[in-house]
DNA sequence: CGCCCAATTGAGCTTCCTCAAAGCTCGTGG
DNA sequence: CCACGAGCTTTGAGGAAGCTCAATTGGGCG
């Protein structure tokens, strides 16, 4: 039996049973591995499979008839990808390996049977949509009302943050594996802006860097710069029933 | 006992059973009314309540700090408000009613029980959860992306969608009632260029206008204009166990 | 009739984009 | 061990989209 990555951001809102951390490692179907730059599915493909990532970096992101691409978001360790097939035949974005990984293939007739079976696992996935909402919500008002320092800072930061999740010992140094292509494709910007962003960003004393990693030199006044919000994740314990 | 109004986004996925609304009604601990302008909730507010929209139109809404504002979306009839309340202690974005409306009040210990008892139900709200999800990113593709021309086109199109689907047999004028700094506020553009966005619209005979409304005059063209993608929504039935 | 808020218009300015050309870095093959 | 690419980063110059500030018009309502 396969750990279920899952776990790990289910776990952040409330202790997990052993019986729903059996469930949540029968959902995997398998394994799967992926070469940096490969299309884990296509846009408008047949959208069928869902995924956990376990290891390494990918992106969601939609493309427009002229070239231009959108990236929607990043994913990382313990992400789900491809809900959205749950709802829509054709994939409504594309999903692609920033980096080489491996994901966890979830079965999706086990995934619905969840619902009958784990109540409370499947409020727990309600509420992680929730925080995966919100979080768009927050990228929509970075690229609607900030500049251009405003949206990168707050994708540097964003990445800073998971990181720390992920390591909360970890030192100063963040790797930041994506090009500046790829942050401008995120933030709305072109590659040549972002350049020059980034090093008035270092210009200001707020990071520093070093190939393919920065460092946050001045926490507050990036936040500021960003328009960033600290969100506190927490399950309102009213309304989840509790283990019967 | 009074109808729930979400048994309309629901049963847009399939047919739902006698006992399946009785559920869904059974959510419903109240109803409220607001004046146009009223704040139904507070960003940073303690987020407590849920609702569905049972008529009127409201939005929500992230301010920035120096007083700028981020329109995240609109809500009409059928939509649910504040699910971010399941897993956030503050409320993240503000509630704000954009015309006279009324709500429906949703007890939380009563939505939380749902997912034991109608496990189907559950997980059609994450269906729905998931296409709302889908909305904000065609959204962000459309911030970051677009030009001021495509995003109005696209919140334009979005809104004629709406209001077909509340009234297939609708004719052509279809009522905007949002002022042009609102417009300009969830596009992401300032409410001077959005007058002069629109007036260009005018100007090439994609749309018309007249008080409080628009008639879209060249579907074709204005879907190119913004980069729209009509997306069917439609449920994989291979994942949602048939009710037993 | 008078008010208030929304819509409109004009002028000048900023931010970010486009196009183009170097410079760097790292992996690969000779 | 070195030369060569390929892809990413950096820099410059000029242009365009959208913003700010300010003033005017228009419409609905008390």
């Amino acid at each position: 039996m396969v750990e279920n990555y899952l776990a790990e951001p289910l776990g952040r809102f409330c202790a997990l049973a052993a019986d729903e951390r059996t469930a949540l490692d029968g959902l995997i179907a398998g394994e799967r591995s992926y070469r940096k730059g490969a299309i884990v599915r296509a846009e408008r493909a047949n959208a069928g499979e869902m995924f956990v990532v376990q290891r390494g970096w990918l992106f969601s992101s939609m493309l427009l008839e002229d070239g231009r691409r959108q990236i929607i978001r990043f994913h990382q360790r313990g992400d789900l990808l491809g809900g959205d097939s749950l709802a829509f035949a054709e994939a409504p974005d594309a999903i692609v390996a920033l980096t080489d990984c491996e994901l966890q293939l979830i079965d999706k007739t086990r995934f619905g049977r969840l619902f009958a079976e784990q109540p409370r696992l499947a409020a727990l996935l309600f509420a992680m949509l929730q925080v995966d909402r919100v979080l768009l919500t927050d990228r929509l008002t970075s690229l609607g009302r900030s500049s251009a320092k405003g949206r990168v800072a707050a994708l540097l930061l964003w990445i800073a943050n998971r990181a720390k999740m992920a390591d909360p010992a970890a030192s100063g140094s963040i790797p930041v594996p994506m090009t500046q292509e790829e942050i401008g494709d995120a933030t709305g910007l072109t590659a040549v802006h972002v350049n020059r962003t980034m090093r008035a960003l270092v210009e200001q004393g707020l990071i520093a860097r070093s190939s393919g990693a920065i460092r946050i030199l001045d926490v507050a006044r990036l936040t500021r710069v960003a328009n960033h919000v600290e969100r506190k994740e927490r399950l309102d314990p009213s309304w989840l029933s509790t283990r019967s």
